[in-house]
Formats: C-alpha cells, structure tokens, sequence
DNA sequence: GATCCTCGAGTTCT
DNA sequence: CTCGAGGATC
C-alpha cells in the first residue's frame, strides 16, 4: 500500500513530538504537556499507524504498549563484556583501593566519578544509527537474554537517541529499576490477587523484565538509569566518566543527579556519607556507591582481576539491620545429637527477606550476647543469606524477660543431654532410639554427596520415621511406590520417582558409601581417604584404632570415632542390610592415593558462581588434573577461582597475594595439564 | 605448647 | 558461609 507522503510526514512529526514528550515526563518529570494533550497526540499516531502499517516503525511511540507474547528470550552474546564489580565494605578497603591508583597511575590525588548503585538489574541497551536494536540482561557478563520487547515499555529508554552526531553503534548500560512506590503499589495488588509479594526492588525488577508477555511488563512502571557505554562506533568516547554520563543525557537517558566528580579518598567517603544520609528520601532502592576513575585512559592500563575492573569499586553500605522481638527460644536436634538453640522471631523484613528464625548457636552464644526470652533483637544477614542475632537493645527489655535454659533431657525423645566440659554444643545421648537422630542420619545418607536420591526430602522422611515405615537407611531399599503414594503429599507420580531414585541410588563408590554412614567426625574428605587407603569395605570395618590413627589426616579422635561405630552391632547389621538390598560400588585400586605421578600437587579454592561449570564439576575435573580444591584460602593455596560475586576468600587471596583466576584461565591451566598427561 | 591449616557440622529462605 | 575443633608442623 502506498502511503500518501503527506502522511508520512505526520507520522515522523507524532513520533518526535511524543518522544520529546515522554522524555520531559519520564526523564525530567517535568512535563511540558497536560496528560490529555499527550493522550490526544498518542491516539492520533496510532491510528495512521492502523490504517497505514508500514508506518508502525520499531522507534514508534505505540511500540511501547507491549506486544504477543513470546514463547521464550533468545541468547544474546555481548559485544563487549558486562564485568561485575568488587565490593569494597569499609573505609580500609576504600584507602586500599585509593592507594593501589596512586600506586599504578603515580598520580598524587586522583580524580573520581561518584555514582549510586541501583539495586535493579543491569542491562545492555544496543543502538544502531540512533535507533534501539536490542537490549538483553547482563547475564553471566557474557551472554544475557533478549529482553528487547519488554524494555520498549520501559518508558525512560529511548527508541531513538536524540542528537545529530549520533554514532553508528552504541552499547548503553544501565540499571532497570522499579521505584519504591511502584513496588509498593505492585505488592498491594499482588496481595489482592492472592500472589506472592516481592521481597526486593531487584526481584521485582527481575521478574517484570522477564515477562513472556510485554504486556505485563508495560503496565510495571519501570524506570531505567545510564551509567556506562560498551562499544561505540562513529564517535569517540568522551574522555571522563563525568562527560561520558553527561553524554549520555545529552542523548535523553535519565542519568542520576547524584552523581559527583569528587577527589582522593576524602571525597570517596564524603560522598558516601552524603548519599548514605539522602538512602532513605530516594525514590528508588540503592545498596551502595560507586567510584570510577574518572579519566578513562588510566582504565585499560589498570586492568581486570577475575572479571572485576580495578577502575572501579563498589562501597556497599553495611548489610541492612532490623530490630524484632525474639518471642521463644527453640532447640533442635541434629545428626549428631548436637543441641542447636534457634530464636523465633516476630516475622520482620531485613534486606529483603521476611526473617522469622536465627541460630543462635550454642548456650555459651546466648550468655555472651545477654539474651533473654521477649527481648528485642538486632537482626543482620550476615555474609547476605544467613540471618544473625547481633544483640539486644537493651534498653527495651520488657518485664516479662526470661532467662534460656539448655533442657536437660532432649526434647524430642526424652533421652539425657550431656555437656563435655571441653565441647561448646549440648548433645542428647538418645543415639539412633532419638527419632529426630534417626531422621537426619537418613536425610545425611540421601544427601547428594552421599548416596544422591533425588525427593527424598524433610517432609517424606518425616513421615516414613513417623509412621515407622522406616528405621534404617536399609529400609529405604524396601518400599514401594503403593505404601509411599499412601502418604501425605505423595501422589502416584512423585511416589514412583522417589521409589526409581532410590533404586539407582544402589550403584555408588565406596568413599560416598562410607560419607553416608554417617560416622562421627568423618566427612567427605575423609571417606574418600578411607576408600583409597583401604579399596574395600571389609577391610575398613577390621582395620583397630591404632592402624586407623596412622593413617595421613586421621588422628586418634577419627581413629576411635570411626573404630567405635563399626564395633557397634547395629551399624555392622545395617550395612550387611544394604549390600544384601543390592548397594554395591566399584572396586577401588588399594593405595590409589598414592598414584598419580602427574599430580600437579597444586591446590584450588574455588568462590563465587562461575558463568557456566557448577562448582562441583569444576572440583572434579581439577581433581581429575591431579591437583587438590580446598574450602579455606591461605598461604599455602596456589590459586583462587573466582566466579561472579565472589565471597571474602577473594578478599583473603588478594591479601596474600594469591592468583586469582576466572573460568576461562581456569579452563585453559586444566587443558594445559590434560595435555600433558 | 603454639600456630597454622583443613575438615566437619550446622544453618536460612526461596 | 562461619565457627569450632582435629591434625600436622615447628
């Protein structure tokens, strides 16, 4: 169909016009037009655009209402990578950034560019000729998904970048974020709906942007703030980071007001003590700050660690505290009997998370921090997951305060509890007659690195020890899928995948065989020890105490645990229970532990997540290179994997100036040693 | 006997 | 992830 030109050129001057107008409303917020003006504009352009499609053109205004649904995002692979950041958490760790500047710049005071860190998620917007192609989601860094369709809605990016000069190809970043209010709104009609609330912004950043259906995500209002440019092709980068964020607006990003040039530490935590004072009257969640040095020249010559440049530096602010009444004191009973005291709180929001219970570790932890039943509380999640008690507000203790006593006797089986006068934790001396006991040890025994069946869950194991359906790991071997189909929760389906997992669960190794057994003070390490050193199971359960203790890495403490669990009857009855069930394992080569002459005798820590090994396949195949992966960095660890969001034993490794490598080099050293193999 | 290193055990919420 | 404690080393 040929479109008479006349309105063409109306189309071309809607577009604009409701683009600039958009732009003074979601930008600025600073609307140059009463919202019917706008609404008028809007419904003319979109009906040229029914009569005449062809004028329906992907920077059009109309694009943003949200289109079919999708069935899934594509793959998008990053022109230039989206690195993360490292964190910085306290002023040291500022200094220690600020010095290592000076240090590779021999500058005397450097000049920084100070901006907020959004708590959205980080998006890569792609321009070509001024026109958005495409924006996906950060991904590993490397590759993210296609979410083009639903940041069309997001009315702050533009279609079409303004300007004259605008360059051939641009990569935008920036975070989409949901303003506290919109979140707020969001949750109250979810809530109404009968859905689930979002815990965090991020989440629900997240799941907006992940919609199939763009629809949904137009009617979340969304915001989105620039921060950086990836690639740029047809125009030079401008030469600071506070004109390249200037650029950026002139192009019609929203880019934060907050952002300040600032100089040498003191401004570092100027700044942070600024925004850190004005967190709370934003508009929208912010979990930090960021510092980059300001001139880019000095970034390339910097360099990259793992991922992370060391341009820049994230400073979060201190992990998010609430206070809460602590309305009773629980114990539980684990594998071991251990007694773990467990504070129940009156549900309260901490960094994202409704928090109801905290361990509080062991009687000696409760004395130290004066807590008392009824009193209110300072929860922390520490280490970002795992809530903690800080302490009490003292000054709120209420009338009806009591003191915590360790039962005496245990609470699930009515069995002595003993304290060793050297041990910190309280023990039920119930053994395997203590249900609770009995319970874990056959969670322990399913557990992934032990004998790996899949479902075998809390609940279902509950249920079996309850009902007496099962008292040992052995009787696992014997159900079928009627009796557990019988049980709560269990339909026909899960029953039978259960009873399937159960069944393959029978082909395993000796050092998980001997890991699920569950004995005292003997871990995964341990047993696989065990298995090398004695590559069978009959010889382990004659080996004495003393034979065991000379043994590399096991002392008498391991000696005697191990020693006393196969002298006990019962244990011995329960593993002829098993290999009669048919449970049997690969013979292992005695005194394998010694082979391998290629062993590089290197050991790896790994941290973080890596973009596309699992942790444990990175730990196999290291293993399988001759080297040794380690929980703990110190001076004696030749290298640190770091994936994305790496945990303090990065932070230790740069302090003992360890390696630190990212997948790609950890992939690259193992073919090196496969190949030399 | 002191110190460093490694391993085991326990834990929260989605 | 963190803490506590067992094991090795000097």
């Amino acid at each position: 169909m040929i479109v008479p030109p006349a309105f063409v050129a109306r189309a071309q001057a809607l577009r604009e016009e409701i683009a600039y107008h958009n732009y003074r409303y979601y930008v600025l917020d600073d609307p140059a037009v009463p919202d019917s003006e706008y609404d008028r504009l809007f419904r003319e352009l979109q009906d040229l655009e029914a009569r005449f499609p062809s004028l329906a053109t992907p920077d059009s205004p109309t694009q943003r209402i949200g289109a079919l649904p999708l069935t899934q995002f594509a793959a998008v692979t990053h022109l230039t990578p989206m690195l993360s950041l490292n964190n910085a958490f306290d002023e040291d760790e500022v200094q220690a950034f600020d010095r290592r500047i000076r240090e590779a710049t021999g500058l005397a005071s450097v000049a920084y560019a100070g901006e907020l860190k959004f708590d959205g998620l980080a998006i890569n917007l792609t321009y070509r000729d001024g026109i958005l192609v495409q924006g996906a989601t950060r991904g590993d860094g490397f590759t993210g998904e296609d979410v083009t369709q639903n940041l069309r809605t997001v009315h702050a990016i533009p279609l079409r970048l303004a300007g004259e000069d605008c360059p051939r190809l641009i990569e935008v970043r920036g975070e989409v974020i949901m303003p506290k209010a919109e979140l707020e709104r969001l949750n109250r009609a979810q809530t109404a709906r009968g859905e689930r609330e979002f815990a965090n912004p991020r989440n629900a950043a997240a799941g907006s942007l992940r919609q199939l259906d763009s629809r949904i995500t137009a009617a979340r209002r969304l915001t989105f703030f620039a921060y950086g440019v990836g690639r740029i092709e047809g125009r030079a980068l401008p030469a600071r980071q506070t004109d390249i964020l200037d650029y950026l607006e002139t192009l019609r990003f929203q880019v934060s007001e907050e952002r300040r040039l600032v100089h040498g530490v003191e401004g570092l935590l100027g700044y942070f003590q600024a925004i850190g004072s004005k967190r709370a009257s934003l508009p929208y969640e912010i979990d930090g700050v960021v510092y980059k040095v300001n001139e880019v020249k000095y970034h390339e010559a910097l360099g990259y660690v793992a991922r992370a440049p060391r341009f820049a530096i994230a400073h979060k602010f201190p992990a998010e505290e609430a206070v809460t009444q602590l309305v009773d004191i629980a114990v539980q009973v684990g594998r071991t009997g251990a007694l773990t005291p467990v504070a129940r709180l009156k549900p309260v929001l901490v960094g994202g998370v409704t928090v109801t219970n905290a361990t509080l570790h062991n009687e000696d932890e409760i004395r130290r921090k004066d807590i008392l039943i009824n009193d209110f509380v300072v929860v922390r999640r520490a280490g970002d997951v795992i809530p903690e008690v800080v302490g009490v507000v003292a000054d709120r203790r209420p009338r009806d305060a009591r003191a915590f006593a360790m039962p005496t006797l245990c609470p699930v089986c009515g069995s002595r509890v003993v304290r060793l006068s050297d041990e910190a934790v309280a023990r039920c001396t119930g053994g395997l007659y203590c249900p609770a006991q009995r319970k874990q040890a056959i969670l322990h025994f399913a557990s992934r690195r032990a004998m790996d069946i899949d479902g075998l869950g809390e609940r279902l194991v509950d249920q079996l020890v309850d009902r007496g359906l099962v008292k040992t790991p052995a009787e696992l071997y014997q159900l079928d899928a009627q009796s557990l189909a019988r049980l709560e929760r269990m339909a026909q389906k899960s029953a039978s995948n259960v009873v399937q997992a159960i069944q393959s669960s029978k082909a395993t190794t000796l050092g998980r065989f001997i890991y699920a057994l569950g004995i005292r003070n003997v871990g995964e390490a341990t047993a696989k020890a065990l298995a090398l050193h004695f590559g069978d199971l009959d010889a382990l359960i004659k080996a004495s105490e003393a034979s065991l203790a000379e043994i590399p890495d096991i002392g008498p403490v391991v000696a005697q645990s191990i020693a006393q669990f196969f002298a006990e009857m019962h244990n011995r009855e329960v593993i002829a229970a098993l290999r009669r069930a048919g449970v049997h394992w690969e013979p292992v080569a005695a005194g394998a532990a010694h082979g391998r002459a290629s062993a590089s005798g290197k050991t790896f820590v790994l941290t973080g997540t890596l973009p596309h090994l699992t942790r444990e396949e990175a730990k196999a195949r290291i293993e399988a290179a001759g080297a040794r992966v380690s929980g703990s960095v110190s001076a004696r660890t030749d290298f640190v994997v770091a994936g994305i969001e790496p945990g303090s034993k990065y932070d230790k490794a740069r302090e003992l100036g360890v390696t630190i490598l990212d997948e790609r080099q950890l992939l690259e050293w193992l073919e090196g040693i496969e190949r030399s193999d």
